[in-house]
RNA sequence: CGGAGAGUAGUUCAGAUGGCUAGAACGUACGCUUUGGGAGCGUAAGGUCGCAGGUUCGAGUCCUGUCUCUCCGACCA
């Protein structure tokens, strides 16, 4: 990607109503642009980021035995009234068509996925399974708020599980939440598992995926030396009070939501009628479980969590290139060399190619968030200077050297 | 939905007590100069001052309504 024929630059100035770090940076550095609060559009970088994170999702959702699907984000009245949310689910988006008809935008696909389901559950046999999908989810916030975190349009990961016994379900429900802590790591982020009502969906406790920030919505009791946290919503301990696992001191801490797991018991299945056929001939429920993260909303907090004064600070394993080349004056030529070496070589590099000054590009690098800055200029000759975004201290290299250091991170 | 703040050029902003052709910086176009931390000089384009009413000889400025954004709250799978 070379920057002079990008179509969002990066801009001097912050954008004004933008209080929130992650809405600043990601407007200014040009990954989003907003349309009305809460809903954004994702310009060609950004969308780099966030098919980054994506990809590891997918990776782990498929590791786990999920199977990729897109269902509708449309949804028919009837569906939403077999479990009563249309009644009951107040940020459920309505509208009706001009013929008069009612519809319901997708806030998650419980009632969708179940009786697609049911097309292929008869026996058995047919479980466990898993199905998931990666969409856009509309909810009606009274208000949404803090850049991408709280959007009334926004990705989500939505997986459903459908099983034989419980026993089978909370085996995978563990494996579930395994992957997630791996997600969660492999994008730059602690999560923590943290014991959270059902809401709606259930009277079992259910597992939130918590990020420590400021900027989160939610808080919460945690433990410094085991893994036990709890939301203040059902807590029955505070901050300063023994861990009931451990005994050490619980902390308090904001945090948001990237994630979460219930368990869902046979609510849907029976909901929608959906039996299968057990092994004694007998006819039963399966058990059901969802599992969510909150694609987007990850980006926003990898945003608040990594970035300087400077800018956003990309976790490598999600940066929207590798590295970035600056193409300092005198040096033009040769930049594109080794724009064109790198890319040859699979390395995903960025080219700032624009008539700018040095400062400018230096300061664009920097913003931007990219691993790496690579100066190519004619004061190095064909030595290539070598920063990472979070060090101080650069040092020359060979194009040879680059590429293989690129190719191995 | 309650409370607070804000809507003026592409962007960020300035425009006391109402007063003539509404300004700046950045960005953009052209020319010259310049090239290691958001360069300099010159020229130019770019505005129904969110929208709709009203008061007034005269409204960006005052009044009413309305829409939108941001923050706090309520709310939140």
């Amino acid at each position: 990607m070379q920057l002079s024929k990008l179509a969002f630059q990066v801009s001097k100035n912050p954008p004004a109503n933008a209080d929130t770090i992650n809405h600043q940076l990601l407007v200014q550095a040009g990954y989003v642009r907003q349309l009305m609060a809460g809903v954004y559009t994702y310009t060609p970088l950004g969308l780099r980021v966030l098919r980054n994170i994506e990809k590891i999702i997918r990776e782990e959702m498929n590791a786990v035995g999920g199977q990729e699907v897109l269902m509708p984000a449309l949804h028919p009245k009837a569906n939403w009234l077999a479990t009563d949310g249309w009644n009951k689910i107040d940020v459920l988006f309505k509208l009706k068509s001009r013929t008069g008809k009612d519809y319901a935008l997708g806030q998650s696909h419980e009632e969708i996925v179940t009786p697609l389901a049911k097309e292929v559950i008869n026996s058995y046999k047919d479980l466990p399974l898993a199905l998931y999908q990666i969409q856009w989810k509309y909810r009606d916030e009274l208000r949404s708020k803090s850049g991408i975190l709280r959007g009334r349009e926004f990705l989500m990961k939505d997986m459903y599980s459908f099983h034989e016994t419980q026993a089978d379900f909370d085996r995978f429900y563990a494996e579930v939440k395994q992957a997630y802590l791996r997600i969660f790591q492999r994008l730059g982020l602690t999560a923590k598992a943290t014991e959270a009502s059902g809401g709606n969906f259930t009277e079992k406790v259910s597992y939130e995926f918590m990020v420590l920030t400021d900027a989160g919505e939610d808080d919460i009791f945690y433990c410094d030396a085991c893994d036990y946290c709890v939301n203040q919503e059902i807590a029955k301990v505070k901050a300063g009070d023994a861990c009931p696992k451990c005994g050490a001191t619980l902390q308090a801490a904001r945090a948001s939501e990237v994630g979460n797991v219930f368990d869902l018991g046979q609510k849907f299945a029976k909901d929608f009628d959906v039996t299968f056929t057990k092994a004694d001939g007998s006819r039963d429920y399966p058990i059901m479980g969802s599992y969510g993260i909150g694609v987007s909303r990850c980006m926003g907090v990898i945003v608040e969590k990594y970035h300087d004064e400077q800018g956003i600070i990309w976790p490598t394993s999600i940066a929207p290139a590798q590295a970035i080349i600056l193409a300092l004056n005198g040096a033009e030529a040769y930049a594109q060399e080794v724009y064109q070496a790198l890319t040859k070589q699979g390395v995903s590099v960025l080219l700032d190619d624009r008539s700018e000054s040095a400062g400018s590009k230096f300061a664009a690098a920097d913003l931007l968030g990219v691993p790496v800055r690579l100066v190519v200029s004619a004061r190095n000759g064909k030595q290539i200077e070598w920063k990472e975004r979070t060090s101080t201290t650069n040092k020359l290299a060979s194009l040879e050297e680059v590429c293989q250091w690129l190719k191995s991170s």
